[in-house]
DNA sequence: CTGAAAGCGCTTACAG
DNA sequence: CTGAAAGCGCTTACAG
């Protein structure tokens, strides 16, 4: 069944039919009610491929992820796919794999997803300027969750705030000696690098910078014994926080920059005879599920719902490609959850 | 860039270069060679709208998953993209959300589905009859993960073997007392259903399966009291094991049917004044990435690699989609791996 | 507001 | 083994 059937049925050309099946201008009423009728009796819906072809769009778009395996881009994606499925959207995953190769690949060949997809969410995947002049030349719609300073839609949340809630958190249980668990590549001043930097360097700097600021609040300072490099992961946590305690650093309380950071710190601060909260606090950021299990206090972010906003902002964008738009930055809230790993210093 | 100007770089017809691209017969060596030459060098990828309009392949398959939430199903999906991926597929992500409404909009509307991909790979999708009809009539190829009994590829584990592993482990400790966390509908008698079970009560039914024959062979039976039903999930987990508690059940040692439960059983107990290992051994199936972290004895069954390989014979099935295939089921490796939530009976 | 015509980039018979 | 031609089912200018 093509449109062909529709426009017989209709009594009219199926370039009309065409028009009055995409709510184009230009077609009267009675027209469209004719066209509305013999397609929804036919069951008629256009081949996509065939739209695609034509110039038209393909129906679907991509969701790019530097990982589709952790729990926070696997929420994430599940949330954009139902915004999409619900616009009429296929959506089509790209996982990079933390691989730069499978990412070359991808952005080198942005022509080619152009043909495929309409447009592209960005899930906290780091670009370089030049891969972000390619988006915008690609002629994509584009929306991201995570980033900065990008030109078009992006959702996230405030790094530095939430950092700063659960640093604030741990000094007002009266701990002074906070020790933390920095992203990979710690910043231990504000100066701005030289390069532009990606995402996942700006949230490892805005973090730092909310856990220096909370503890500047109480005039106090960072103490570089007490910083450590952690990447984000239970291993690393773990690693870190052995680290840390083999310094013979004498911290009361620490804060990691995500949960599972956090999660190999318990483990750790476990192994080497510590009683959390007895004599060490332990605080995240993430509100990972395995944290409520844990009993692990964090500053939770709303994962799924930075996915959807991020879908609901492209599903506008696809709408209105014909509009400019002035993209903006939309931030939403984090919360403070105190659970059991966290207590006043004795 | 088109097909054309693959045609210009080599010097052939676009119709040499079309077959040449998809290693039809009745192409000269030379030609071949010629064409993947100017291809790579173009960087050429046909379109899909064309390719499909034209009575070829779309070029893309499509992941359907209960959910993509859940660590399996990340961990499998994501597999099964770097497959896909690498065979030159985009992989679209179809995500049920655990709606039956979702699930009876995709599967009712499959020749939609089938103008849009080539293949589906299912993952752990409880189908019915009907279901598997319909699929059957699409024209798509099909391959799954986690089935039974279907007219395609599809890949597992030996769910009952795993359940006797794991319950065997806790015998050979010197425990008698077993108490069972059997996923959602327990199967308390062998007495095969009336209607054809979906997957997920087939796996539920093996496992129980399984922890009943290993009891058997040490001459014990299922004791009622100790049986509970659970959902996956930690949430679950943790009511079930309550249950256990609350009806006065004084087993030495739980097996739950999956490594989630097992979480949620080790917080009742440790809410309850047990201690584990002490005096109640806990062992689960999985292996999830936590289960590492909290120590838990379990049962490992390789997730990613169960992707991998069904998307591989989702992929060959692809190319030979002339030749008959004589579905097969291949059965992956599950293994014992104690940690500190077993222990010998006191 | 409506329709005839061209064309999107491929694949598929059909000749050669 | 190779190529010219038709056609897949739509959309997009362009007339009317």
């Amino acid at each position: 069944m093509t449109i062909q059937d529709v426009a017989v049925l209709s009594g009219l050309s199926i370039c009309t039919v065409s028009r009055a099946l995409r709510n184009l201008p230009n077609v009267s009423e009675k027209a469209q009610r004719q066209v509305a009728e013999a397609a929804s009796k036919l069951g008629f819906k256009a081949s996509a491929a065939a739209s695609r072809l034509a110039g038209g769009s393909t129906g679907s778009v991509a969701i790019i992820a530097p990982t589709a395996t952790t729990w926070f881009f696997s929420q994430a994606v599940e949330a954009a796919e139902e915004v999409f499925g619900d616009s009429g959207y296929d959506t089509m995953l790209i996982s990079l794999r933390n691989k730069k190769t499978v990412k070359q690949q991808v952005f080198g060949r942005l022509e080619s997803l152009a043909q495929r997809v309409d447009g592209v969410l960005l899930l906290n995947v780091d670009l370089d300027p030049s891969e972000v002049e390619a988006l915008e030349a690609s002629g994509l719609a584009v929306a991201s969750v995570g980033l900065r300073n990008v030109p078009w839609d992006n959702v996230g949340i405030d790094d530095e705030h939430a950092a700063w809630q659960a640093t604030s958190h741990l000094l007002e249980l009266g701990h002074r000696d906070l020790a933390v668990l920095t992203n990979t590549e710690p910043v231990l001043s504000d100066v701005a690098p030289a390069q532009p930097a990606g995402r996942g360097q700006q949230a490892t700097t805005a973090r730092f910078r909310g856990f220096s600021r909370a503890l500047d609040d109480h005039h106090l300072t960072v103490h570089p014994d007490l910083v450590v490099a952690c990447a984000p992961g239970i291993d690393d946590g773990r690693r870190a926080m052995t680290e840390l305690i083999a310094r013979g650093a004498k911290p009361t309380a620490v804060f990691a920059h995500c949960d599972e950071a956090a999660f190999g710190a318990l483990m750790a601060l476990r192994e080497h005879g510590f009683s959390v909260p007895k004599n060490m606090s332990v605080i995240g950021i993430d509100d990972h599920p395995m944290s409520w299990f844990l009993g692990l206090s964090t500053v939770a972010q709303p994962v799924a719902d930075q996915g959807a906003f991020a879908a609901n902002l492209l599903c506008e964008r696809l709408l209105n490609t014909d509009t400019p738009n002035q993209p903006a930055t939309h931030l939403l809230d984090t919360k403070l959850i105190e659970r059991k790993t966290t207590r006043h210093r004795r």
